[in-house]
DNA sequence: ATAGGGTTAG
């Protein structure tokens, strides 16, 4: 046992101590070497068949991973009861694995020696590690179990229950496990507003959240966790400044959420704030935590800050290389991408399929033809990943945006079975950089089909349109989607100054500088026309109703907050704005000018990736 | 002496 060297080590600080004393300093050990220190005192202590101290010990190693020792502990233990079978299930799933879990929870059932079976804990702790495995039948049988012993009004178990089943796809039975929910106690509040969340229901959760009269630290991380990933980003962030003002201190937990938060916002001082409260908290070490910073860097746009955090991380595992990865990929930093995920194969780390989503988008965003069909190939053929359609799509988009329309065409011909819709919307994307108005028809004939509420598709055609100078078309698709009551999402364009953000929509006056912030649009059209600038001027609008021609005409949120940057920074600073949407043709060809006629860098990140726009011309080489 | 909450693609 690795407690027996420590023994001498300690034997001259021996000390006699309660079990009360003993539990508490169990609580407190901040090491693992705290913890074998404590064992060798426990066993001179005479506690070794002292269930309490065992049980906190067992749990206690498990909090940081030493799972060899736990688990000897566990069987050097006579009679573990149920307590401390829960805790071996509980650490099990939570560190060695999900399946080693299940397969102690089995063997323990199956003990006769534990008189009395599993209970509402042991199912919490076990339903979850069936969900990640993702094993129908093991999760089946489970609820079967929960059912008969009666369990069926814990809302812990619910909501596990609830996970489970989406996780194996099941909405239908989630929602019913949902609906067939007894009481809901308001004392657990924490699980009826996770419940919430994962029903999507965001609203109820907020109000069940609201009404609760104890705000655990884990129903905060809910809340603001769940924001984070349905994208309400400035809902999670003002959750999260209430949580400072209430006095209630972010765990790891919360920094997660609230750095993938910033990343999607684009907000970097926030994000450098949050770093500063990492390292004061010792939270530097935590790999979620450090790999949404790296997230977080690279999607603010400090990829080299991104880079550095990434080779201080000892314990890198897949997400990071693959945060890391699209991170360049983002940049249009191909090549580094190239040799990051090549250093990714021979460390060892296990790729996955998010690592052949993102290589393969980096190589579409350098436009890396040869070598995205490369790996597309060896991902199969050495890597045992059968395509799915996002990486057929993202094949779809290498060729697409290559301008290699034919060979995408001949690439979705090659596909067995329905291509899908994300490959005809790639597609779709590809013929708006190469105006191929033909291939765009035939696309977006396939996505009102199969998506017939997107309104993306209906814009992105009527752009093409647009483009060609085919204003009826363009008309025609607008009044098509105007009919099916679609909206658009509204673009909206944020840049930071002296650390606070100012968010733009298109022709917005609500800003208190806007006259001067047209003024200085004014001035630089006219120094761009100079240039050899051109804009869609209103005569050729023609054939488009009043209500839309004015709204395609109305400055986009790029371009004002550009001519803000441009009026509220030095001569020579680094302009960085962030669009919720991909930058349009327009706003594109102008940032080019406008970087040209004032010598500014301009670093622009749409929805795709980013864009650095120097001395007229951009990073993208002009495909995105 | 044990529950709940977290990162990467699009």
């Amino acid at each position: 046992m690795a407690a027996a060297g420590a023994v001498t080590t300690v034997a001259a600080s021996y000390v006699p101590r309660t079990r009360d004393s003993f539990l508490h300093l169990l609580s407190k050990a901040v090491t693992l070497s705290h913890l074998t220190e404590l064992h060798a005192q426990l066993l001179h202590n005479g506690f070794q068949s002292d269930i309490a101290t065992t049980t906190k010990l067992t749990h206690r190693l498990f909090d940081f991973s030493a799972v060899h020792h736990a688990r000897s502990l566990f069987f050097s233990f006579p009679e573990p009861d149920r307590f401390l079978c829960n805790v071996l299930v509980k650490g099990l799933a939570s560190n060695e694995s999900p399946r080693s879990a299940i397969a102690a929870f089995k063997r323990l059932r199956e003990r006769k020696s534990i008189d009395l079976g599993p209970d509402n804990f042991t199912y919490a702790f076990v339903i979850p590690a069936a969900a990640s495995v993702g094993d129908v039948k093991v999760g089946i049988s489970l609820h079967g179990q929960v059912i008969v012993g009666g369990f069926c009004s814990d809302l812990f178990i619910g909501s596990a229950l609830i996970d489970l089943y989406f996780k194996l796809g099941r909405d239908d039975m989630a929602r019913k496990v949902f609906d067939e929910m007894p009481e809901r106690d308001a004392a657990v509040s924490t699980a009826l507003t996770t419940i919430y969340i994962r029903l999507n229901e965001m609203d109820s959760a907020r109000r069940t959240f609201d009404e609760s009269s104890e705000k655990t630290l884990a129903s905060w991380n809910a809340m603001i966790s769940g924001y984070a990933q349905n994208g309400l980003t400035e809902a999670a962030v003002s959750l999260f400044q209430e949580m400072q003002m209430s006095n209630v201190s972010p765990n790891p937990v919360t920094i997660t959420s609230i750095l993938s938060a910033c990343a999607q916002l684009g907000a970097l001082s926030l994000g450098q704030w949050v770093h500063g409260l990492i390292k004061s908290n010792k939270f530097d070490s935590n790999i979620y935590v450090s790999t949404a910073l790296i997230d977080m860097y690279a999607k603010c746009g400090s990829i080299v800050e991104a880079r550095r955090l990434f080779e201080s991380i000892p314990n890198k595992n897949d997400v990071t290389w693959n945060a890391m990865i699209s991170g360049y990929g983002l940049h249009g930093h191909g090549q580094e991408a190239l040799k990051l995920f090549h250093e990714m194969v021979s460390s060892g780390t296990p790729l996955t399929r998010i690592t052949f989503l993102s290589i393969l988008h980096a190589c579409s965003h350098s436009g890396l033809v040869k070598e995205g069909e490369q790996i597309f190939k060896s991902m199969k053929r050495d890597h045992g990943f059968e395509p799915i359609s996002e990486h057929n799509a993202c094949m779809v988009d290498i060729l697409g945006r290559a301008g290699k329309l034919k060979e995408a065409l001949d690439f979705i011909e090659g596909i067995p079975g329905d291509p899908g819709t994300p490959i005809w919307s790639t597609l779709l994307g590809a013929c708006m950089v190469h105006k191929d108005t033909n291939v765009a028809r035939m696309a977006s004939e396939k996505l009102f089909e199969s998506d017939p509420g997107n309104m993306g598709y209906y814009v992105l055609m009527s752009n093409i349109y647009s483009s060609d100078k085919n204003y009826p078309g363009a008309a025609f698709v607008r009044q098509v989607a105007k009919k099916r009551n679609l909206s658009k999402t509204p673009g909206c364009t944020l840049i930071e100054i002296h650390q606070k953000p100012h968010v733009f929509k298109a022709g917005d006056w609500s800003h208190p500088l806007s006259r001067a912030i047209y003024a200085e649009l004014e001035r630089l059209n006219g120094k761009m026309k100079e240039a050899g600038y051109q804009a869609e001027t209103m005569t050729s609008l023609h054939d488009v109703e009043e209500e839309e021609k004015e709204l395609m005409v109305n400055v986009h949120s790029e371009k004002l907050a550009i001519a803000f940057g441009l009026l509220s920074t030095e001569p020579g600073t680094e302009i960085r704005i962030f669009k919720n949407l991909r930058i349009c043709l327009d706003c594109h060809t102008a940032s080019k000018y406008i970087s040209r006629v004032t010598q500014r860098v301009i670093v622009a990140r749409d929805a795709n990736r980013f864009h650095r726009f120097e001395d007229g011309v951009c990073s993208c080489g002009d495909y995105w």
